[in-house]
Formats: structure tokens, C-alpha cells, sequence
DNA sequence: TATTGTTATACTCTATAACTATA
DNA sequence: TATAGTTATAGAGTATAACAATA
């Protein structure tokens, strides 16, 4: 998780104050005078305060949920894409998810022992190792994905099916 | 920064290998051979991992352009919501920005330390701090948001204005 | 010489508990 | 009693440098 500031249930809502309302739009005071509602539309126009405020919020649940699985987000997604890709080696995992080696080796490990994941030897590189789930790790998945969907579909739960795709592919327009 | 892996400078594009690309699909390949292209078409699917992939990949850039400002995201983050809130607390700035407060002890501390804020005491609340931005700590964010503008516009080129506006609303919707 | 995987380690970020001063 | 701000500290996440084994 990332920060757990208290729970705001109420919704902004560009609430406006008696004395900034009058052209409807909510004005940040000029003096040193006292702030009730925080005005953060500037933020608000950029894509990386949202994004980042988006996943976090997504990540929260996820921590939650997929809590009782043992993962953890980046957990999850090696975990997943060594089942759906099997034999792949550390390095690809590294290049495909933004992962840096050093970091990975715990994590392998760490699966491994838990009889997630097998090692077996590269097939035609000596230096690899290729990483497959173990029928013990696929299981597990297929649950902890059932569960990672949910928690989407809920966090989403403002959004058309059709708003949900567009958001997907504009997201990767970003960062693919 | 969260992770520099190797840069990938090919995009995926769903290539299709030999075996697989009979319908049209990337398949995982079912035994424990050689992977050659990763398929991540699951995880493309949940709203948290491409959320975060994209911000990840936006913080990237931002902490190379507005590391000559000395301010990494958050400290931007707070900068600007107390230039546009003169007089805001810091138990404002943490339910606003998903903060905990001891985390933003230090930040304050910094920010002040440089002459960037001021801390007032408070009008109506003697435990509270009014923070307010300095003429230097002004001048600094009108170039510090100015490159942040700049560089978002760069990491977003591939979308339209129409789909830009589309991508804020739609992330809005998720955390707020 | 370049690459895969690894070790060691440093640095940053985030989280929890407990304290003070004021309301 | 509740809240704003603070202190100390623990834990997780992310980073770089350097090494052995293999290509």
C-alpha cells in the first residue's frame, strides 16, 4: 500500500463556498486567510498525479483481496505471466514487466519455495533458466485472478464496459 | 525512479510467432519450450497493473525534468496545492493528496528550509500551521509546473486533446 | 566481449505507535 | 475526548556496482 491517509468518504464535488461561488467555479482564497475546501484542479489536469492516484487506489483493494493468495501485486504479475508463458526466464520477465534482475531474484525464490514455480533448465541456453507453474502455483492463480478481477470490476464500478475498454487502450498508448 | 529496465525500444504490436498466429491470437505455448515473445494479454486486461505501468512510466520523465527544480512528484504535488491554497494545513494536504502526516513532517521542513513556504500560524487554530508559498517558492513552480505541462504533453503525443480529456475524466472516475 | 543470473548493499518510500500541545 | 503536528522507527520497494558462469 501507499498511503493511508483517513478515509475521505465524501465526494469532492466542486463544492463552492459562499465566496468563491459566484462564477461557479471554486477560486483558491488570495490572502492567509483560512481554506475549507482544497482546490487541486491543476493536479487534476495532469496525467501522471490521476494515473498514479488511479492505481493506487486499485492497488489498496488488491493488497486486501489478494492478501489470503500471498501476493502482492508484483508478485501476481510474475506469477501470472510465468503461467501463461512457460519456460520464460528471468530476464524476460525483468524486460517485460520493468523489473530490474536484482529485484527479481528474491521474489523467484521466494515462489519457488513456496512450490509455485519450478526451475528447469534452458533448453537451448545454458546461462537460463526457464520458470513454469507448478500445478500447485496454477491453482493458485486461477483463484487469485478470479479475485483480481472482482476487485476490478468493482473499483471500475463507475465506468460503461465500453469506458473500460477505452480507458485500457488509452492507458497503453501511454506507457506502450 | 521505480525501475529502469533494460529499454525496450521495439514495441510489442502482437507480433505472431509461426506456431501461434493461426488465429490471429498470441497463444502461450503449452510445454516447456523456448518463449520468444511474452504474451502479458492478461494482465492488459486489469485496469491496476496498466494504470500503474502508465504512471510509472510519466514519473520516469518527470523526475528527469524536475530534477533541476529539486522536486521529485510529491513534493511537486504539495508545492502546488499550497500555491494555489495559501493558508492550507498539513492535515489539509494529507487527506487531499493521500499523505500521512509523518511522512509530510520532513517534506515541510525541506520546502521551508529552502524558502520555498512559509509557516503562519493559523487564524482560527492554534494547533494548526497556515502554509503559504514564497514569492522565491512562486517563481520556482510557475517554471516547475511549466516543464511538468511540457513533459506530459510529450508522454501522451499518441492521444488526441479529445482523448486526453477522455483518459483524466475516466481516472477520476476510478479514485475519486 | 556480451549476457544471464546472482550477491551485497544503499537509498527511498511508506507505515505504525506514541507523544505534545491545543480545541 | 478529539485533533494537529511531531518524533522515532520499522518495513517494503527500488537502485547501483560487481561477480561467476555461459554464450
Amino acid at each position: 500500500m501507499t498511503s493511508a491517509a483517513p478515509r475521505k468518504s465524501a465526494k469532492p464535488k466542486a463544492i463552492e463556498t459562499p465566496e468563491a461561488g459566484r462564477k461557479g467555479v471554486v477560486l483558491a482564497k488570495s490572502s492567509a486567510a483560512k481554506i475549507d475546501q482544497v482546490d487541486t484542479t491543476y493536479l487534476q489536469t495532469l496525467m501522471g498525479y490521476n494515473a498514479r492516484r488511479a492505481a493506487l487506489s486499485i492497488i489498496e483493494l488488491f493488497l486486501e483481496r489478494l492478501a489470503p493468495y500471498g501476493l502482492k501485486p508484483v508478485d501476481f504479475s510474475v506469477m501470472s505471466t510465468i503461467q501463461h508463458n512457460p519456460g520464460v526466464t528471468s530476464r524476460q520477465l525483468c524486460a517485460t514487466l520493468n523489473l530490474l534482475p536484482p529485484n527479481l531474484v528474491g521474489l523467484i525464490q521466494s515462489l519457488e519455495s513456496r512450490g509455485l514455480i519450478e526451475r528447469k533448465p534452458h533448453p537451448h541456453d545454458g546461462r537460463a533458466v526457464g520458470l513454469h507453474a507448478t500445478s500447485k502455483g496454477q491453482a493458485l492463480m486461477v483463484q487469485a485472478e478470479q479475485a483480481a478481477t472482482e476487485l476490478e470490476t468493482e473499483k471500475t464500478a463507475k465506468l460503461t464496459p465500453g469506458q473500460r475498454k477505452t480507458l485500457l487502450e488509452l492507458l497503453q498508448k501511454i506507457y506502450l
